[in-house]
DNA sequence: CCCGAAATGAACTGAACCGTCTATAATTCC
DNA sequence: GGAATTATAGACGGTTCAGTTCATTTCGGG
């Protein structure tokens, strides 16, 4: 009847388990983190963990799993497809950066770098709940918006994965690579504002 | 009169033990290689290496800083800044877009965010030798041909940043997930045509 | 050809860590 | 209230690994 893995057992303190993973592999990553600190951090014994996952790569992989599927719900925004470019857009980029701006999403990305080899599945996991839904999103709304005549798009695919690019800017790299942590409205006002101008300037039409 | 720092000893087999590294680091990172895997690789004993380095940690900010270096000197792109942008975009754009998406590049880039948080130095080379690179040229070029009455820009360090982000649309994000690893010359073009024509769109001035 | 410096390799230490196990305690269910 | 399941703490075995030591070999310069 579950439709859990058979390798996963689930129970009481499984959520526990989880969100001391969380913590832990977050900050320490996959090879930095001992199990040890993991079940301390859980509040668990470490017996109780290993009776709930086989081995260390299993529970780091449901604890990725999880944190994807997480991200995809929360990052899932809900677009008013009826109103017009200059409305949504400014909108959109801006809960799109503020949401890769996000302690949570930078740390996840970073441990889906990091081990995307050791683990291939994660980063295909992290591109579906992450770029792949926001690509998803924007193309159905630039149909929706051009079917209006309020743009001219020729590639969808390349709009909506270019307006997504601009949104990032270097706020982005600067985040990742550890040159800022925190940024300011304005900062993120004229990264978002810039990206729409440039997008629309391209496949804007005139009302 | 030498430079280099009290801790760390140059000698016969210093660039022999840093290409170990370079090859050993970017293929398992820093938690994953292990030291006498370095000094095989290297062929060398792990004393001669203990001699040039005292510890782990230093060996690979050597060698990151060193690859961080290359980087640099490799990316340095001699833009024509006398041509006009829509013969000098199309040819930054390819030849960035080329370089991030290399195998090196790409090794690079997942190791400094890899380990972002556990040599914060590290990150703000990787800054410093790639996309602040880019961006200095790059704004160079835009006032120039602005000048020229080639582009009407207000915010020069938005739009250098804009192009670059426009340049990765969405074949970077494909590499770096795992996605896929190799590119035709098709897809290139296409999003390099569509960054530079987007680019223009917004920037560009009608001679 | 020979001497001193550099390199070697192999063994060793001490510590971390994964995964297991056991004896004990708590909780649930009948 | 007692039996069965589940959790706990901690120790332990086996392994890996960073870094050290040392006796021996190699090698370059005089």
């Amino acid at each position: 009847m579950p439709a859990s893995a058979a390798t996963v057992r689930r129970g009481r303190k499984f959520d526990q388990v989880l969100a001391g993973a969380r913590e832990i592999f977050l900050r320490d990553g996959f090879e930095g983190a001992s199990v040890d600190d993991i079940a301390r951090a859980a509040g668990v014994s470490k017996a109780t963990l290993y009776s709930y996952f086989p081995d260390k790569r299993l529970l780091f992989m449901e604890m990725a799993r999880k944190q994807c599927k997480l991200q995809a719900d929360e990052s899932l925004m809900a677009i008013d497809m009826t109103q017009p470019p200059h409305i949504v857009l400014p909108l959109v980029g801006r809960t799109f950066l503020c949401f890769i701006l996000s302690d949570m999403s930078h740390r996840v990305f970073r441990i889906c770098v990091a081990e995307a080899d050791r683990f291939p599945e994660l980063g295909k996991q992290f591109y579906q709940s992450g770029p792949m839904l926001m690509h998803g999103e924007m193309t159905g709304y630039l149909r929706e918006a051009m079917e209006r005549g309020e743009l001219a798009i020729e590639d969808f695919d390349l709009a909506a994965d270019q307006f997504a690019e601009l949104c990032k800017a270097d706020l982005w790299s600067k985040l990742v690579f550890g040159i800022k942590s925190r940024f300011s409205e304005q900062e993120i006002a004229r990264v978002v504002d810039g990206a729409v101008t440039t997008f629309l300037a391209c496949y804007g039409r005139k009302p």
